[in-house]
DNA sequence: AATGAATGAGCTTTCATTCAT
DNA sequence: CATGAATGAAAGCTCATTCAT
């Protein structure tokens, strides 16, 4: 081994997604995340071509770990509850979440390596929202959730309810349980 | 003879809008501001004295207007009622509310006169929330609306049911009517 | 007029030509440029995209001049005459010649403009070759140069004898007139 | 047990040989060079101090081996024979000759040693000059060339005519006699 | 009022070069 | 010997901003 390496991919991913969090895509730049790991600007392009390629890199494994987990679910018995536990596991993520958002941010790639990337993410995207999509319709088929709302508006209304703020810091499983149970039953009283 | 006015605040800050919502804060330049309007760069200058003073401006205005239609509110009876048509403002003016959403990205600002005008923003959009937690908390006590949950809760599921896309373009009343009666009564079946 | 203007376009082909002669192709920057003419670098960028929208615009407007001269020259009887007289053309423009032998070098354009010019600028230099074999095979007909050497080697030699260097500073209107005929008549004795 | 040797300075000079042409000096890199010999950037280090120190010394290889063979030339008898036979030896060398050409470029050594080594060069490359000349100055002398043309124009002029393109891919022999017999007797008819 | 011109600040990107293993 | 890792210097480029007319 050479020198020591300072950059390590789980900690540049974590910067990464911090400050694209905080600053949104075209306010991200190397030379705050090469600060924020204390060291070179020039280092990290050792590593990734430009901004576009850490990027889609970076969304790509969150992608990757997020499928996963999404994955893991399918044994469980009722869709009200997969949708449950998806709540939850975006809540967790919520960051990621975020990040995912700004992948039309990125479509006018100038090479085909990032173009190719974006593509892939897009299509990864599409797929995750098509998964989400069948649990809602078999939950509507077994008259879980009522038939007169179209999915697609169902999937957004669990999704934004990732960006409400816990303010009390109630723990993630209580948290996304009562969000759900507040989208779920509504906020009316009876 | 002066030439003629070509700047028209009405027309600058459609332009201003439209650009903050397709490229976002970071990613919005007087380059391409002066292209669309087709004047010079330099006379943008003439009115704002920077970019943030822009911004800064343009958010003011519309937080007033935003204001007004709020305020004009106040008699209609039921705040359930009220709440369902607060929706329909903001729906209808949702550009308005995603650029309201970058007010914290003006933080760091520069020079007095930008820190002082993102306070005032600051401070009217806290009314703002102020006021509508004031609807909701009488919804609640009017037994409309559960008392188990926080009202800021609520007012943040109402604002991001905003970001909902309106794929189908239903009319703003009947899509906020929809959207409300969603929130309300909960995605359940039964 | 606004601030006085500093950048002139004569100064900046002028001083361009200087330095892609002095450094090549690639060891020309803005930088160098930009301290020749006492400017900002940045302002060179107001007018030219970058590097090579600069260089292709450079050569277009000396293509063009050299150009005129040439089609100046068809009235003129011999065209042993015409070849001679074109030899000092070049070498009056010695400098023009060098800059567009560089063009090989654009072939890797990046933006479709820059592309579309470099097109321009190999279909016009084809065209000058062009104009150049028709006169030699115009003087092989004629019996004026001997049948069995190809046009282009011809052209070659003649465009070659461009770099030779002048040592004693011999006017170009003899300069030429001396390397047209060693190369006329050879340097053989008697 | 040592890695493999990787690095062939034969290899090395090749490589260096075929970019320097390819891209010029200043488009020559070492990451260019190092991916075609596959092998790391930091591992010609090891070999030669530096980008200039690499291409000085595949210069004064070129050099050595051009001058062995420009000096088993001298026993031959007609000197016209012999700049034959130079412009043949020049023309199978043309890359080496075109890189030659680059040695100005160097002039701004920044260190100490390469300077000495340029100066070398230099030295090198006039004495060559001067070889070539006394060729000439002999055939004039001897009555097989004009006397008033100026030696180094006839240099001048046959070692431009390396550049010139072998279309027809003649071979080397038979290239140089034909070119030799042109720069010669002249383009002339009769 | 409006604008063309110039500029500096700051980010992007590429490479030569160093260094520890 | 060879290399992976890191870095700084320098060029590329974009924009906010200033200024004279």
């Amino acid at each position: 081994m050479a020198r020591k390496k300072k950059l390590d991919e789980q900690e540049l991913f974590l910067a990464t997604e911090k400050l694209l969090v905080k600053k949104g895509y075209d306010g991200f730049h190397f030379k705050a995340l090469s600060e924020e790991l204390e060291v070179a600007r020039s280092t990290i392009y050792e590593y990734y071509a430009n901004k576009d390629d850490l990027i889609t890199s970076y969304m790509m494994k969150r992608m990757d770990e997020i499928m996963e987990e999404c994955f893991a679910l399918s044994v469980i018995d009722s869709p009200v509850a997969q949708l449950k536990q998806l709540l939850e596991i975006f809540i967790t993520r919520s960051h990621t979440h975020q990040v995912i958002e700004m992948i039309p941010l990125l479509k006018q790639a100038k090479s085909l390596k990032i173009q190719q990337q974006v593509d892939d993410l897009t299509h990864y995207h599409q797929k995750m929202y098509e998964f989400i999509n069948e649990i809602i319709v078999k939950a509507q088929k077994e008259g879980l959730i009522r038939k007169n709302i179209e999915p697609p508006v169902i999937a957004s209304l669990l999704f934004n309810a990732i960006q409400i703020v816990n303010v009390m810091n109630v723990p993630p499983k209580e948290w996304s349980e009562k969000l759900f149970s507040i989208i779920f039953y509504g906020i009316h009283n009876g």
